[in-house]
DNA sequence: CTGAATCCCATATGATACTG
DNA sequence: CAGTATCATATGGGATTCAG
Protein backbone atom coordinates (compact mmCIF):
# COMPACT_ATOMS: atom_id res chain seq x y z
CA UNK A 1 0.00 0.00 0.00
CA UNK A 2 0.69 3.69 -0.51
CA UNK A 3 0.92 5.42 2.89
CA UNK A 4 1.09 8.93 3.81
CA UNK A 5 3.53 8.96 6.38
CA UNK A 6 2.45 12.67 7.07
CA UNK A 7 1.34 14.33 10.35
CA UNK A 8 -0.40 16.80 8.66
CA UNK A 9 -3.92 17.75 7.56
CA UNK A 10 -4.37 17.61 3.68
CA UNK A 11 -5.55 20.93 1.95
CA UNK A 12 -8.77 20.23 0.15
CA UNK A 13 -9.20 21.82 -3.05
CA UNK A 14 -6.31 23.28 -5.48
CA UNK A 15 -8.48 26.57 -5.79
CA UNK A 16 -7.62 27.58 -1.89
CA UNK A 17 -4.33 25.60 -1.86
CA UNK A 18 -2.64 29.38 -1.87
CA UNK A 19 -4.67 30.46 1.39
CA UNK A 20 -4.55 27.18 3.04
CA UNK A 21 -0.62 26.88 3.50
CA UNK A 22 0.08 30.03 4.24
CA UNK A 23 1.34 30.55 7.36
CA UNK A 24 -0.26 31.08 10.54
CA UNK A 25 1.04 34.99 11.52
CA UNK A 26 4.72 34.74 13.23
CA UNK A 27 5.43 31.02 12.42
CA UNK A 28 8.47 30.57 10.70
CA UNK A 29 6.31 28.48 8.02
CA UNK A 30 8.99 26.51 6.12
CA UNK A 31 10.45 22.77 5.67
CA UNK A 32 11.97 22.97 9.52
CA UNK A 33 8.21 23.40 10.54
CA UNK A 34 6.67 19.68 11.81
CA UNK A 35 3.00 21.13 10.92
CA UNK A 36 4.12 22.60 7.07
CA UNK A 37 3.00 20.33 4.09
CA UNK A 38 6.69 21.06 2.60
CA UNK A 39 7.89 18.20 4.68
CA UNK A 40 6.24 15.69 3.13
CA UNK A 41 7.07 16.33 -0.30
CA UNK A 42 10.59 16.80 1.16
CA UNK A 43 10.25 13.36 2.13
CA UNK A 44 9.29 12.12 -1.32
CA UNK A 45 11.86 14.00 -2.89
CA UNK A 46 14.91 13.46 -0.58
CA UNK A 47 14.88 9.81 -1.48
CA UNK A 48 17.42 7.31 -2.81
CA UNK A 49 14.86 5.68 -5.20
CA UNK A 50 13.55 9.01 -5.96
CA UNK A 51 16.58 10.58 -7.23
CA UNK A 52 17.34 7.95 -9.46
CA UNK A 53 14.33 7.35 -10.78
CA UNK A 54 13.97 11.06 -12.01
CA UNK A 55 17.58 10.85 -13.12
CA UNK A 56 16.92 8.30 -15.35
CA UNK A 57 13.19 9.43 -16.71
CA UNK A 58 14.98 12.44 -18.13
CA UNK A 59 16.50 11.24 -21.18
CA UNK A 60 12.46 10.25 -22.28
CA UNK A 61 9.58 7.95 -21.47
CA UNK A 62 10.68 4.39 -20.32
CA UNK A 63 8.54 1.22 -19.26
CA UNK A 64 8.35 -0.58 -16.11
CA UNK A 65 10.80 -2.87 -17.11
CA UNK A 66 13.35 -0.56 -18.36
CA UNK A 67 12.99 1.48 -15.55
CA UNK A 68 14.09 -1.96 -13.27
CA UNK A 69 16.33 -3.00 -15.44
CA UNK A 70 17.97 0.74 -15.35
CA UNK A 71 17.73 0.85 -11.49
CA UNK A 72 19.77 -2.66 -10.66
CA UNK A 73 18.82 -3.76 -7.92
CA UNK A 74 15.65 -2.36 -6.78
CA UNK A 75 12.74 -5.14 -6.53
CA UNK A 76 9.61 -4.95 -8.49
CA UNK A 77 7.28 -3.76 -5.04
CA UNK A 78 9.57 -1.17 -4.49
CA UNK A 79 9.56 0.31 -7.95
CA UNK A 80 5.44 0.00 -8.37
CA UNK A 81 5.16 2.23 -4.84
CA UNK A 82 8.23 4.40 -5.26
CA UNK A 83 6.30 4.96 -9.09
CA UNK A 84 2.60 5.21 -7.54
CA UNK A 85 3.64 8.18 -4.93
CA UNK A 86 5.56 9.82 -7.54
CA UNK A 87 2.46 9.82 -9.76
CA UNK A 88 0.39 10.90 -7.02
CA UNK A 89 2.57 13.85 -6.37
CA UNK A 90 2.72 14.70 -10.10
CA UNK A 91 5.98 14.02 -10.61
CA UNK A 92 5.45 11.84 -13.32
CA UNK A 93 2.46 10.42 -15.45
CA UNK A 94 1.30 6.63 -15.74
CA UNK A 95 0.35 5.58 -19.83
CA UNK A 96 -0.61 2.04 -20.26
CA UNK A 97 -1.40 0.59 -23.16
CA UNK A 98 -3.93 -2.31 -23.82
CA UNK A 99 -1.47 -4.67 -25.24
CA UNK A 100 0.16 -8.33 -25.25
CA UNK A 101 2.68 -8.13 -23.56
CA UNK A 102 1.23 -5.67 -21.50
CA UNK A 103 3.04 -2.06 -21.77
CA UNK A 104 3.15 0.46 -19.38
CA UNK A 105 5.54 3.79 -19.83
CA UNK A 106 6.19 6.30 -16.95
CA UNK A 107 7.19 10.37 -18.11
CA UNK A 108 8.48 12.86 -16.42
CA UNK A 109 5.79 16.07 -15.70
CA UNK A 110 6.56 19.23 -16.38
CA UNK A 111 6.69 19.48 -12.36
CA UNK A 112 8.83 16.15 -12.54
CA UNK A 113 11.23 18.09 -15.05
CA UNK A 114 11.96 20.53 -12.52
CA UNK A 115 13.42 18.13 -10.25
CA UNK A 116 15.25 16.52 -12.69
CA UNK A 117 18.49 19.22 -12.20
CA UNK A 118 18.82 19.36 -8.45
CA UNK A 119 18.30 15.40 -7.85
CA UNK A 120 21.24 14.73 -10.74
CA UNK A 121 23.46 16.74 -9.73
CA UNK A 122 22.90 14.75 -5.82
CA UNK A 123 23.29 11.57 -7.25
CA UNK A 124 26.45 13.11 -9.04
CA UNK A 125 27.87 14.74 -5.95
CA UNK A 126 27.62 11.07 -4.70
CA UNK A 127 29.84 9.60 -7.71
CA UNK A 128 32.22 12.10 -6.85
CA UNK A 129 32.65 12.36 -3.82
CA UNK A 130 32.64 8.30 -2.55
CA UNK A 131 36.52 8.03 -2.09
CA UNK A 132 36.15 10.49 0.59
CA UNK A 133 33.46 9.12 2.09
CA UNK A 134 34.52 5.94 2.13
CA UNK A 135 38.01 7.41 3.29
CA UNK A 136 36.27 8.66 6.23
CA UNK A 137 34.53 5.55 7.46
CA UNK A 138 37.12 4.25 7.20
CA UNK A 139 38.66 6.53 9.48
CA UNK A 140 36.09 6.39 12.11
CA UNK A 141 35.58 2.68 12.30
CA UNK A 142 39.50 2.26 13.25
CA UNK A 143 38.59 3.71 16.44
CA UNK B 1 22.13 1.18 16.31
CA UNK B 2 23.66 2.67 13.14
CA UNK B 3 23.37 -0.16 10.37
CA UNK B 4 24.82 0.40 6.79
CA UNK B 5 22.01 -1.31 4.50
CA UNK B 6 24.14 -1.30 1.90
CA UNK B 7 25.42 -4.36 -0.39
CA UNK B 8 28.54 -2.86 -1.26
CA UNK B 9 31.66 -4.78 0.08
CA UNK B 10 33.58 -1.63 2.04
CA UNK B 11 36.85 -0.08 0.64
CA UNK B 12 40.19 -0.69 2.31
CA UNK B 13 42.33 2.38 2.72
CA UNK B 14 42.43 5.92 1.99
CA UNK B 15 44.91 5.12 0.03
CA UNK B 16 44.41 3.13 -2.42
CA UNK B 17 40.78 4.72 -2.77
CA UNK B 18 41.55 5.76 -6.25
CA UNK B 19 41.99 2.34 -7.32
CA UNK B 20 39.38 0.54 -5.94
CA UNK B 21 36.24 2.17 -7.09
CA UNK B 22 37.55 2.93 -10.63
CA UNK B 23 34.95 1.09 -12.66
CA UNK B 24 35.46 -2.50 -13.73
CA UNK B 25 36.57 -2.36 -17.91
CA UNK B 26 33.15 -1.73 -20.08
CA UNK B 27 31.07 -1.08 -16.88
CA UNK B 28 28.91 2.05 -16.02
CA UNK B 29 30.16 2.40 -12.75
CA UNK B 30 27.84 4.99 -11.83
CA UNK B 31 25.13 5.29 -8.63
CA UNK B 32 23.01 3.16 -11.06
CA UNK B 33 24.67 0.51 -10.60
CA UNK B 34 24.02 -1.56 -7.85
CA UNK B 35 27.20 -2.50 -6.80
CA UNK B 36 28.84 1.12 -7.33
CA UNK B 37 29.63 1.91 -3.48
CA UNK B 38 28.40 5.40 -4.33
CA UNK B 39 24.97 3.79 -3.69
CA UNK B 40 25.88 3.87 0.28
CA UNK B 41 26.69 7.81 -0.37
CA UNK B 42 23.38 8.51 -2.33
CA UNK B 43 21.12 6.72 0.71
CA UNK B 44 22.60 9.02 3.43
CA UNK B 45 22.32 12.37 1.61
CA UNK B 46 19.17 11.61 -0.30
CA UNK B 47 17.13 11.45 2.94
CA UNK B 48 14.30 13.73 4.67
CA UNK B 49 16.50 14.34 7.53
CA UNK B 50 20.12 14.57 6.28
CA UNK B 51 18.78 17.63 3.76
CA UNK B 52 17.55 19.24 6.78
CA UNK B 53 20.56 18.84 9.13
CA UNK B 54 22.91 19.55 6.37
CA UNK B 55 20.61 22.54 5.84
CA UNK B 56 20.14 24.07 9.45
CA UNK B 57 24.14 23.66 9.95
CA UNK B 58 25.16 26.21 7.33
CA UNK B 59 24.71 29.36 9.54
CA UNK B 60 27.97 27.68 12.20
CA UNK B 61 27.88 25.14 14.38
CA UNK B 62 24.78 23.79 17.18
CA UNK B 63 24.79 21.61 19.61
CA UNK B 64 22.56 18.99 20.10
CA UNK B 65 19.73 20.40 21.89
CA UNK B 66 19.29 23.27 19.09
CA UNK B 67 19.72 20.97 16.46
CA UNK B 68 16.60 19.27 17.91
CA UNK B 69 14.64 22.44 18.04
CA UNK B 70 15.38 23.18 14.75
CA UNK B 71 14.51 20.07 13.40
CA UNK B 72 11.35 20.44 15.13
CA UNK B 73 9.87 17.33 16.03
CA UNK B 74 12.75 15.10 15.53
CA UNK B 75 12.62 12.29 17.99
CA UNK B 76 16.46 12.42 20.19
CA UNK B 77 17.34 8.62 18.84
CA UNK B 78 16.87 9.44 15.19
CA UNK B 79 18.72 12.82 15.39
CA UNK B 80 21.65 10.91 17.53
CA UNK B 81 21.45 8.35 14.66
CA UNK B 82 21.90 10.95 12.04
CA UNK B 83 24.29 12.84 13.56
CA UNK B 84 26.23 9.61 14.15
CA UNK B 85 25.97 8.38 10.82
CA UNK B 86 26.68 12.08 9.04
CA UNK B 87 30.10 12.03 11.42
CA UNK B 88 31.21 8.65 10.38
CA UNK B 89 30.36 9.91 6.27
CA UNK B 90 32.75 12.60 7.25
CA UNK B 91 29.61 15.29 6.99
CA UNK B 92 30.08 16.56 10.01
CA UNK B 93 32.10 17.01 13.05
CA UNK B 94 31.56 16.27 16.39
CA UNK B 95 32.41 18.46 19.53
CA UNK B 96 31.76 17.75 23.24
CA UNK B 97 32.94 19.89 25.90
CA UNK B 98 33.87 18.50 29.29
CA UNK B 99 31.46 20.64 31.05
CA UNK B 100 28.18 20.54 33.56
CA UNK B 101 25.34 20.63 32.06
CA UNK B 102 27.52 18.95 29.24
CA UNK B 103 27.97 20.35 25.59
CA UNK B 104 27.88 18.84 22.32
CA UNK B 105 28.69 20.71 19.30
CA UNK B 106 28.29 20.00 15.97
CA UNK B 107 29.44 21.71 12.58
CA UNK B 108 29.70 20.87 8.94
CA UNK B 109 33.04 19.65 7.65
CA UNK B 110 34.47 20.82 4.21
CA UNK B 111 32.83 18.09 2.87
CA UNK B 112 29.89 18.52 4.05
CA UNK B 113 29.52 21.83 2.81
CA UNK B 114 29.62 21.30 -0.26
CA UNK B 115 26.90 19.19 -0.03
CA UNK B 116 24.80 22.33 1.35
CA UNK B 117 23.95 23.93 -1.82
CA UNK B 118 22.62 20.81 -3.38
CA UNK B 119 20.54 19.95 -0.43
CA UNK B 120 18.99 23.18 0.60
CA UNK B 121 17.57 23.58 -3.22
CA UNK B 122 16.16 20.34 -2.28
CA UNK B 123 14.27 21.74 1.05
CA UNK B 124 13.69 25.07 -0.77
CA UNK B 125 12.12 23.25 -4.20
CA UNK B 126 9.67 21.38 -1.45
CA UNK B 127 8.89 24.15 0.09
CA UNK B 128 8.24 25.96 -3.26
CA UNK B 129 6.06 23.25 -5.11
CA UNK B 130 3.88 22.39 -2.34
CA UNK B 131 0.43 23.69 -3.44
CA UNK B 132 1.38 21.72 -6.99
CA UNK B 133 2.53 18.53 -5.50
CA UNK B 134 -0.81 19.17 -2.83
CA UNK B 135 -3.09 19.65 -6.01
CA UNK B 136 -1.71 16.63 -7.38
CA UNK B 137 -2.24 14.70 -5.03
CA UNK B 138 -6.65 16.25 -4.19
CA UNK B 139 -6.69 15.29 -8.25
CA UNK B 140 -5.31 11.74 -7.60
CA UNK B 141 -6.95 10.54 -4.66
CA UNK B 142 -10.34 11.58 -6.07
CA UNK B 143 -10.49 9.16 -8.34
C1' DC C 1 5.47 -12.57 -21.07
C1' DT C 2 4.92 -7.87 -18.44
C1' DG C 3 3.23 -5.40 -14.64
C1' DA C 4 1.79 -5.44 -10.22
C1' DA C 5 -0.51 -7.26 -5.89
C1' DT C 6 0.36 -10.18 -1.60
C1' DC C 7 2.82 -12.03 2.04
C1' DC C 8 6.34 -11.61 5.16
C1' DC C 9 10.45 -10.00 7.31
C1' DA C 10 14.18 -6.49 8.37
C1' DT C 11 14.99 -2.08 9.37
C1' DA C 12 13.82 2.66 10.41
C1' DT C 13 11.53 5.59 13.17
C1' DG C 14 9.31 7.18 17.32
C1' DA C 15 7.67 7.52 22.47
C1' DT C 16 9.09 6.94 26.98
C1' DA C 17 11.95 6.23 30.87
C1' DC C 18 16.46 6.45 32.71
C1' DT C 19 21.63 7.99 33.49
C1' DG C 20 26.30 10.60 33.78
C1' DC D 1 21.99 18.70 28.65
C1' DA D 2 23.02 15.08 25.92
C1' DG D 3 22.57 11.14 25.36
C1' DT D 4 21.27 5.58 26.17
C1' DA D 5 17.98 1.75 26.77
C1' DT D 6 13.82 -0.25 25.91
C1' DC D 7 9.84 -1.04 23.79
C1' DA D 8 6.22 -0.34 20.15
C1' DT D 9 5.03 0.72 15.50
C1' DA D 10 5.57 2.21 10.64
C1' DT D 11 7.91 1.81 6.65
C1' DG D 12 11.09 -0.27 3.27
C1' DG D 13 12.16 -4.02 0.74
C1' DG D 14 12.51 -8.95 -1.19
C1' DA D 15 10.34 -13.38 -2.71
C1' DT D 16 6.48 -15.11 -4.41
C1' DT D 17 2.09 -15.30 -6.56
C1' DC D 18 -1.43 -13.43 -9.44
C1' DA D 19 -3.66 -11.11 -13.53
C1' DG D 20 -4.06 -9.72 -18.31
Amino acid sequence: MVTNNLNVTNGRTAMSTQKIYAPPPGTNWSVLSSTCPSRTSLARIANKWTAMVITVLEDGPLRFGDLRTALEGISGKVLTDTLRDLERDGMITRQSYAEIPPRVEYELTPLGRTLHGPLSVLCRWAEEHIPEVLAARDAYDER
